[in-house]
RNA sequence: CGCGGGGUAGAGCAGUGGCAGCUCGGCUGGCUCAUAACCAGCAGGUCGGUGGUUCGACUCCACCCCCCGCAACCA
């Protein structure tokens, strides 16, 4: 029987492009869910997005369009990402699916009774930005956006008994039931629920939401809070509200790769919505840092952001894969720059596994007419470790392993000199000097696949070819 | 005292209670199979500051300074 893995991405709202960030956590997602396959896990990768916010009526309103025209559209933004980056996930869920609105629906029914009570609230309500604002973010009692004076708004919604689930959370992930990767974020939710926990509003007036949005059940004239209907989406996938067949064989979540800026919806609102319901907890939360670009935080306003299809129009998949695998560390922020990306291609893919590549290769080629006669080699290298490496999300570090081969390949080829062998007819020495060379790229494109599923595959087939020719540069230099 | 992360070579980053390390860049050699690539070596650091624990601190503790996120709908 083979082991289920279910692994999950955030669903990123479709009101903007994806960026470089999100393409980091979806990469980080695809690199685990290939290597599980690798061992034999029955995977399954889901990923999505998250659609029902007011943003996407105020710019469907812009464009003259309804609001699922315009997320139609941009989902495909999302959708496509599969082939500008190579990603191997089995699912697409949109907030927007017919069975995401139901799972969404009979999750809330779901929770218990007495975890969902409807509270007056009021707030200071911006038109301009439709959204509210705490007292303490207004500039001289006005919205910070319009420098309009704000409503008050009054208005009953639903909100969620978190305060009830406050012990069981700090238990289960003090305990590591529910484990929260890396340590820091484990205990920087710790320490935030020790705080106390508040309830949280779960709803909305459907109004106000301009219809937009799944609607309460029983209650038409509220809509669920978007957390509360876009958490629901790791279940709603795997057909909650249907047959549950998915739901059954795949729950709980094995991983949930998430940024840290979301880490309280999933480490705390999700998990308590989830006991509310008597469902099992995801198992594992995985949690990356941010991608700066130019040691600035990524946004609009300064126009910094990083266009993961641009680079890869630019740089190829590959390319792109590699450094952010690479150069920004699994779990802390990272800072992009284009000049460390031209850097590690240059360095890494070009000089050091392209041209060690091209000249195995050309030596097999050149000396023996590109067929090596079969000869017995060892190696003594660790490929364990590296296996360890990615289980623990240490893909950088992982890299930094596979690098060592492929350094030390390269030494070889200095310290055997194949063509001084060649040249003095030393053809036994010279078979099992370019054997072992062989043999460890092959090893190299093995061990590269969940990393570089492309360069892998380019390598392994021509190295198992029965005739080794020439190949063309991998990685052709950055100039 | 709101929460969290960080300060190590020119740049980017690892790191561990016991000689400070990696990559890039710079310099010097070697090699000619290869994508002007590869290999060897050299230069470059008071490991943010102060105090403490210790035979010994970059590492542990305390305090301080500086940078960066978050502070409840941003991956």
């Amino acid at each position: 029987m083979k082991k289920k893995y279910f692994i999950t991405t955030a669903i990123p709202y479709v009101n903007a492009r994806p960026h470089i960030g999100f393409a980091l956590e979806i990469i980080q997602a695809d690199v685990l869910a290939r290597y599980h396959r690798i061992i034999g896990d029955d995977v399954r990768f889901l990923t999505g997005t998250d659609e029902n916010s007011l943003k996407n009526v105020q710019a469907a309103e812009k464009e003259g369009i309804s609001p699922q025209e315009l997320c139609d559209k941009n989902a495909e933004n999302f959708k496509y990402l599969k082939e500008v980056l190579n990603l191997s996930f089995d699912d697409f869920i949109r907030t927007t699916d017919k069975k995401h609105i139901a799972g969404a629906q009979k999750l809330w029914q779901a929770c218990k009774k007495e975890d969902i009570y409807k509270k007056k609230y009021s707030g200071y309500y911006c038109v301009g930005c439709e959204s509210f604002y705490m007292k303490k973010d207004l500039v001289d009692g006005l919205c910070p956006e319009h420098k309009t004076k704000p409503e008050v708004v009054k208005e009953e919604n639903y909100f969620f008994k978190l305060s009830l689930y406050q012990n069981k959370l700090k238990r289960l992930i003090e305990s590591g039931e529910l484990d929260i990767v890396p340590k820091e974020r484990k205990h920087e939710v710790l320490s935030f629920i020790e705080q106390g926990l508040q309830d949280f509003s779960i709803s909305r007036s459907a109004k106000r939401a301009k219809g937009w949005g799944i609607p309460v059940p029983g209650d038409e004239k509220q809509i669920m809070y978007v957390w509360f209907d876009a958490l629901s989406n790791y279940i709603t996938a795997l057909d909650y509200a249907g047959d549950q067949k998915l739901f059954k064989k795949y729950w709980p979540a094995d991983v949930h790769a998430i940024g840290k800026g979301i880490i309280r919806f999933h480490a705390v609102y999700w998990p308590a919505m989830l006991l509310s319901a008597g469902l099992p907890l995801p198992k594992r939360i995985f949690v990356h840092g941010y991608v700066n670009v130019g040691g600035e935080k990524m946004s609009k306003s300064i126009g910094n952001v990083v266009d993961p299809v641009e680079m890869v129009e630019d740089y190829g998949t590959d390319a792109l894969r590699y450094y952010l695998l690479r150069e920004i560390p699994p779990t802390g922020d990272g800072d992009f720059k284009i000049e460390h990306f031209v850097q590690r291609y240059n360095a890494d893919l070009a000089n050091d596994l392209g041209n060690l590549v091209s000249r195995v290769a050309n030596m097999v080629d050149r000396f023996f007419h590109g067929n090596l006669p079969e000869v017995e080699v060892e190696t003594d290298y660790d490929l364990e470790r590296i296996n360890l490496l990615i289980s623990q999300f240490r893909f950088n570090e992982a890299l930094e392993h596979i690098y060592k081969i492929v350094k030390s390949a390269n030494q070889c080829v200095e310290e055997e000199k194949p063509w001084e062998l060649f040249a003095v007819k030393n053809i036994d020495k010279l078979a099992k000097v370019l054997t072992k060379l062989v043999v460890t790229i092959k090893d190299i494109a093995l061990i590269l696949e969940p990393f570089m599923p492309e360069t892998s595959q380019e390598i392994s087939e021509h190295f198992n070819k029965k005739k080794i020719s020439k190949i063309d540069p991998l990685f052709p230099r950055i100039l």
